[in-house]
DNA sequence: TTGAAATGTCGCAACATGACGATATATTTA
DNA sequence: TAAATATATCGTCATGTTGCGACATTTCAA
């Protein structure tokens, strides 16, 4: 029944829905422009909520929404200095992703 | 007023917010598990609507939506042949980033 | 201790998304 | 031509997401 017309450049990965629900949701979480530039800067080193903010021009309010959705997820980690709170990179395969991610939106063709 | 505590391990890549959005809106397309799934078969060759939607267990016109927002960003082509329609890997970037994804959901850590 | 600064949380309204049934279109076969 | 198969589209409804203002919390400094 499988219409193998071209020859497959892969093997076929065996998947259950659950795993790929969990892919999808990291995916969403990952798919807003203001998020996608929190964690490019993040790459970059750490920074507060006030300079993320500022960054991505949107209020510190609706910046700690956006972090603590990624942080939900296990994108980042957070320590509180003084009244500062830094966030930084928690999940390694960011840069991987982003990078991807780049090569086909920040780069010439 | 950029708090560089920790070492920069890459360069802050510019951005404007129109290509973030783009960016962005290309994730949510992946941001679906059955669209995850197409894009996992396809990657080993082509499909049919019926052929994709058996496999994923949806029905033939929910196949088709998912399909037709993935062709519209770019992601498939697709072929009719008779009353069979082939879908296949538009984007070639696609490879890698699912490369990536599954690298952190579908392998042992 | 009072107030200001930085961050976090809540409820709400606007909007987008996803699944479904019904229906439409294209193509082949009887 | 009529029926069957494969795919696509449409309207609708339930659900999820986003951004906002208001308010709460934590910390520091006067």
């Amino acid at each position: 029944m499988k219409s193998s017309t071209t020859s497959p450049t892969r093997t076929l990965v065996p998947c259950d829905l659950d795993t790929l629900s969990q892919a999808a949701e990291c995916l969403r979480t990952l798919a807003h422009p203001v998020r996608l530039r929190m964690v490019q800067m993040l790459l970059s080193g750490q920074y507060t909520v006030g300079e993320l903010a500022d960054d991505c021009q949107v209020p510190s309010n609706v910046a700690s929404e956006h972090l603590r959705l990624m942080q939900r997820c296990g994108f980042f980690d957070s320590k509180r200095d003084g009244r500062k709170v830094f966030y930084s990179i928690a999940e390694p395969h960011l840069e991987k992703i982003i990078a991807c991610i780049e090569s086909k939106f920040f780069e010439a063709p």
